[in-house]
DNA sequence: GTCTATATATAGATAGAC
DNA sequence: GTCTATCTATATATAGAC
């Protein structure tokens, strides 16, 4: 739980991140666009590390409470169609930080390096295709999130409406998820900590 | 065309790119690479900017080929099975570099800059989509090459065989393909429940 | 084409006053 | 919580010898 100076920080991170990229931004800049010198925000997080890491968290924590929604859904076919949905209007809602910064090198590494980060992206893969490990359900949830955090950037649908891009997306990615074997319907309620 | 010095560089540099992002790769680590000096390297290029321009170039020229060899198929359906099998070959034979270095946001940036960049993707959108420029073919085409870049670097087909990922990501891609006016060539439905 | 050496700016990070 | 001041390392980039 962040405080609120540290929130601004975060927030001012995510955008220069998408901007610029991890690497490519200084803690100077993130300064700069709050209105504070380094030594300030050194006093709330002691390296660069440390904020990359909790500006991660802050962008997984969205896809948590989506995730966390859709396996509140009564029947699996529910859950899948409510994760698809909240996961496209959280790509809509933010598309210029969420696909740059869950796509760069220095995320990626945070998110295979801290173990925390892998429950959500499991328990995500678990309402989509259920017990399955096959490489189809591997590759479809693959592709599912590649495909929704990647389109919302793409220069093509730069110039389209919200409103057009969101229902678009989420017809298309539907199509991609896998046939489900709709014999049972895993309680949603349990496994969760 | 780059001289054999230059390959080097531009080979090591994306390589470098996909590992740290543009941001985070210097002159150095580049040098370092290919063990030579950083004044070697600024013997070939006069900038940084120089060096991610060239290597941009490389990326794009491979999706070129593709591309052209896809307008060389008679028909528009044998064309669209050339171009998605094309970009999948691609993605997959690249799995780290492709997508790190087209989500980059400095090469983003490149490419909306540089005019030069553009007509590859209209011609790739022609191909998917013919003339059709609505909303569900621009997104169609956004949709298809985010999903196939981005989903070779995802953690979960990390493990996955380069065969099986190829089979699968091209038989999901396929699921991507709006619909054709001219004459039906697969059993997919356009429309799902 | 590659090297040594160097110029200049900025990076991440810390100390200590207010 | 924010500041000034400062440290050290490294960044991009250039000059000129081999």
């Amino acid at each position: 739980m962040p405080s609120t100076a540290q929130a601004r920080i975060i927030s001012a991170a995510l955008e220069l991140f998408a901007e610029n990229g991890v690497g490519g931004t200084s803690l100077q800049m993130i300064a700069d666009a709050i209105g504070v010198t380094k030594a300030a925000v050194y006093h709330q997080y002691h390296s660069k590390d440390e904020i990359v890491l909790a500006a991660a968290k802050a962008e997984l924590e969205r896809v948590d409470a989506v995730v966390r929604a859709a396996e509140g859904e009564p029947t699996q076919a529910r859950a899948r169609k409510a994760l698809v949905s909240g996961m496209v209007d959280l790509a809509v809602a933010h598309r210029r930080t969420v696909s740059s910064i869950l796509n760069d090198p220095v995320i990626v590494r945070f998110f295979a390096e801290h173990e925390s980060f892998r429950p959500v992206m499991n328990r995500m893969s678990r309402v989509l295709v259920g017990t399955d490990v096959g490489h189809e359900a591997r590759v479809s949830t693959a592709m599912l999130t590649a495909a929704i955090s990647g389109t919302v950037m793409h220069p093509l649908v730069a110039g389209l409406d919200d409103e057009v891009l969101r229902s678009q997306l989420q017809r298309l990615a539907e199509r991609l998820l896998p046939a489900m074997n709709t014999k049972r319907t895993q309680s949603q309620s349990a496994t969760r900590s």
